[in-house]
DNA sequence: AATAAAAATTAAAACGTTTCAATAAATGGC
DNA sequence: GCCATTTATTGAAACGTTTTAATTTTTATT
């Protein structure tokens, strides 16, 4: 299938190239019957002008970042995305997303895909499994390709925009602490997402500092899925009488939370009565649950806001400038399901 | 500001071009000492190589599509867009998103950069405001460019995916009256939203089918955003009475219906005993909530996955293709929210 | 030290448009 | 019908890379 160009309309045509391209361009130089024609023959011929041979003479004049994130579909990424637009925008730039879902070859593809059309610059949300390579992000330094990462990636030198996962936990897991709780369990995340780890490190060091003594079946594997989430804990409760159950569970996540809360009412437990539920990221469905969720709530919007900041001046700056490190606070926000047990 | 182009590093570099071009594209045919040196001007010079340039002598080779939302944070728009990437990846192609926010002219950008951006097509989710300009759109069938509407678009020949929203709202409606609902009641969106004057003619047309009669008190005029809805529907119930009350709300769409299940709560009122509530969309969180919603199903991953086809069959073939426009059907899915009254 | 082979570098052509000055064609005034 | 405008069209240069074949430099072999 041969390609077809401006040039072959315009021997078709029988006119030439610059009168094409007026047409493409919507001059009102070009004579109305002239220009039926040629759109005529361009429809012959199904001809679409390269996007790319156009840009190359003036230099498209529409600025654009990009942001990869990994899930599309969980809210607090879309909170992310949307604080970078709403940034973006009053910049003049336009945003645009695309989800890794999690798939690390997808991000490297993602990235040279942005830095390859001409996109000013992207903000990605690494996906960082053990040891991954991270050539694709030492190709964007190389080509002094603006990029800022929303968790920090071992090895490699870059601006950063993150929260302190393990701090977050740390104090959620001492506000239970403080409040009376005595049998508290953390629901780990997926074994593959890195944060799983963080938080679980931040759980256990809670312990470390206070006076209850931290033990391994304190952390139980559930995952993130909703569905998952749900089964294993409708399992995890199954093997277990009432007085063992704890007080409090420290979720992996908000989405977690809400499938743990499923499987509780299901179960006739009752929360915060009979169990308190902490959540993390604070996405907006779980806020609007009719028990609202006592959560970790980190600043989503001004994650976003601050990456694209710094993205923009990045962009802009002729030279190059001092990369950036920033880690946002989380606020510990109590809701409905939890409570506080010594009063 | 001086662009800066390969052939100045090249100059203060001290080499040729094409070295320079072997080193952004990681050849191995450069001296590791001269690479070193290279490496070094190009970030002494901050050299960003330009994309399009690089793209123009061979043509990109990753396939990639777009697809333009309404809002990146409803989730009913993720789905759609995560159907649409599903089939795009199973054909090769990375799926970009971005949201015009409602906005009508950040729709016209958007769709703007994607076409100049060798994008090879676009699924768009248009803002139909009255009688909104659609030059844009225009302009993409001058240049043979694809793209799939999910929404008709009045005087535009084009592609479509779309839902038949009368339909779906009727067939709710008529579900409710065969229930021995009276006294429904429709909690109407955003008059801006081309969806709320749809959704207002479906709840009425299904009464003409009735023995009940329609009459325009049974359109409360609520929203969207969650916040408005949750106090339009306080404000609602205030002026009424108990006895007043209805017995069923159609609502606009499924976070609307979470709003005014927050608020019926804080009202005391129980679903689905003393009003049944019906949604629209079927959100995953809607699904997930402790009173499972009972909503009008619309098919989101099968429209993401039917508009990619259309689009990938359009960008692949060489010639023009007949313009398609598919109507999918949406399931009426009961679940605990609401109640039949006649038995 | 000469030669052959291998490695590194260069120079020019190519990619597909847009732009703009130059030219040609059409129109209007007389 | 002729000249002066105005309108429409053309042709060549330009955009910033990559790609190759050709050349130069380096290394290895004798």
């Amino acid at each position: 299938m041969k390609k077809i160009t401006i040039e072959e309309v315009a021997k078709i045509a029988g006119v030439s190239k610059g009168t094409i391209s007026a047409v493409i361009n919507a001059k009102n130089t070009v004579k109305p019957e002239t220009r039926d024609h040629i759109l005529e023959v361009m429809k012959d011929l199904n001809f679409r002008p390269k996007g790319v041979a156009r840009n190359l003479k003036n230099g498209a004049k529409d600025k654009s970042i990009g942001i990869i994130i990994k899930d599309l579909n969980y809210p607090f990424y879309t909170s992310v995305a949307t604080g970078a637009r709403e940034y973006a925008k009053s910049k003049g730039y336009s945003v645009i997303v695309a989800s890794s879902e999690n798939d690390h070859e997808y991000e490297k593809k993602l990235s040279h895909l942005f830095s390859t059309k001409d996109i000013k610059g992207i903000i990605i949300a690494p996906i960082v499994e053990g040891a991954s390579e991270i050539e694709h992000l030492f190709k964007l330094k190389m080509i002094n390709y603006p990029f800022v990462l929303l968790e920090d990636v071992k090895g490699i030198q870059a601006n950063v925009v993150a929260i302190d996962n393990i701090r977050a936990i740390k104090k959620a897991v001492k506000y239970l602490i403080e409040s009376g709780h005595t049998k508290i369990v953390h629901f780990a995340g997926p074994p593959s997402s890195s944060h799983t780890q963080e938080r679980i490190e931040g759980f256990r060091h809670a312990f470390s500092e206070s006076t209850l003594v931290f033990n391994k079946s304190m952390i139980v594997s559930i995952g993130s899925d909703h569905e998952e989430s749900y089964r294993k804990t409708l399992e995890y409760f199954k093997h277990k009488n009432r007085k063992e159950y704890p007080t409090a569970i420290v979720c992996f996540n908000d989405l977690q939370a809400l499938a743990v809360m499923t499987a509780l009412k299901e179960l006739n437990i009752k929360i915060p009565e009979d169990i308190s539920i902490i959540g993390n990221d604070d996405i907006f469905y779980a806020k609007i649950y009719p028990v609202p969720l006592t959560t970790i709530s980190a600043p989503q919007h001004e994650i976003g806001r601050r990456a694209a900041e710094i993205l923009i001046r990045n962009i802009e700056s002729p030279k190059f400038i001092q990369i950036e490190r920033v880690v946002l606070e989380t606020e510990f926000i109590v809701r409905e399901s939890s409570k506080v047990l010594n009063r």
